[in-house]
DNA sequence: CCAGACGTTGTT
DNA sequence: GTCTGG
DNA sequence: CCAGACGTTGTT
DNA sequence: GTCTGG
């Protein structure tokens, strides 16, 4: 999955290197980005490329926003898939945060080469705002020993094929939305300060030494 | 027409 | 809310 | 996603 | 445990 991340780097840079050529005074830092939080989308539109803010995650009946869409399933499901054929979106970020499951120590993933990441994601519209989730996928080699899920992160030569403002069949979008190449990300440990969203500072993404588990501090003898 | 399900994640 | 199933 | 709260009544 | 808030 993916439900925090980072946003960090000047605008006009950011803007630059995503080919948008309006919209970037929506770019506003965060090392603590949530699900529920307003974030910069970029969408390609007839008159070219723009950046525009879109709250993270569709409104649903139950409970909780869908701020993750398996992509698996995202062609089919009735709450994704009319917005996957026409209405398919990037969501740029830095670098994104996973909790490994076993002990719950979150670490910051980004690009080996350090260029922006841009998740794979779609939009609607929702009365006078937009709403976007994020697609998720199976992990590759960077991801696996972390978490089983990854976000779709797709590489520049691929921007233009997802944000194609055409109707995209499924079929087309399902080649589009892959794990992204081993060795596309790197990542280490970091602070479990990251955990409470009132914390948001550059140190966030500092590597820690991961803390000890209980089992590793009081091991139970055999 | 109404009834009922609807999405992801993690956890074990 | 909106979609599917019956 | 994680962190943190999680309830009602009446009264002031 | 489950829900809300951020």
């Amino acid at each position: 999955m993916c439900g925090r991340f980072v946003r960090k780097g000047e605008s006009k840079k950011v803007a630059e290197a995503l080919g948008v050529q309006d919209g970037e005074e929506n770019w506003t830092e965060s090392y603590n980005v949530a699900p529920g939080s307003t974030v910069p989308i970029v969408r390609d539109d007839p008159t070219g490329r723009h950046m525009a803010p879109a709250v993270w995650g569709f409104t649903s009946s139950g409970r909780g926003p869908l701020f993750n869409a398996r992509a698996e399933t995202v062609d089919s499901l009735p709450s994704f898939r009319d917005h996957l054929r026409v209405n398919r979106c990037l969501v740029p970020a830095s670098g994104f945060y996973e909790w490994r499951p076993s002990d719950r120590q979150p670490f910051y993933f980004e690009r080996v080469d350090g260029l922006p990441l841009a998740f794979a994601g779609i939009w609607k519209r929702v009365g006078d705002h937009l709403e976007a989730t994020v697609i998720t996928t199976t992990p590759n080699r960077d991801m696996s020993a972390i978490h089983d899920r990854m976000p779709v992160i797709l590489s520049s030569d691929r921007w233009s094929n997802w944000l194609n403002p055409d109707p995209l069949s499924s079929a087309e979008s399902q080649s589009l939305l892959c794990p992204s190449p081993d060795g596309t990300l790197t990542r280490w440990p970091v602070s479990r300060a990251v955990g409470s969203i009132r914390n948001d500072t550059q140190g966030l993404i500092e590597r820690v030494e991961p803390q000890p588990t209980a089992q590793e501090l009081f091991p139970m003898s055999s």
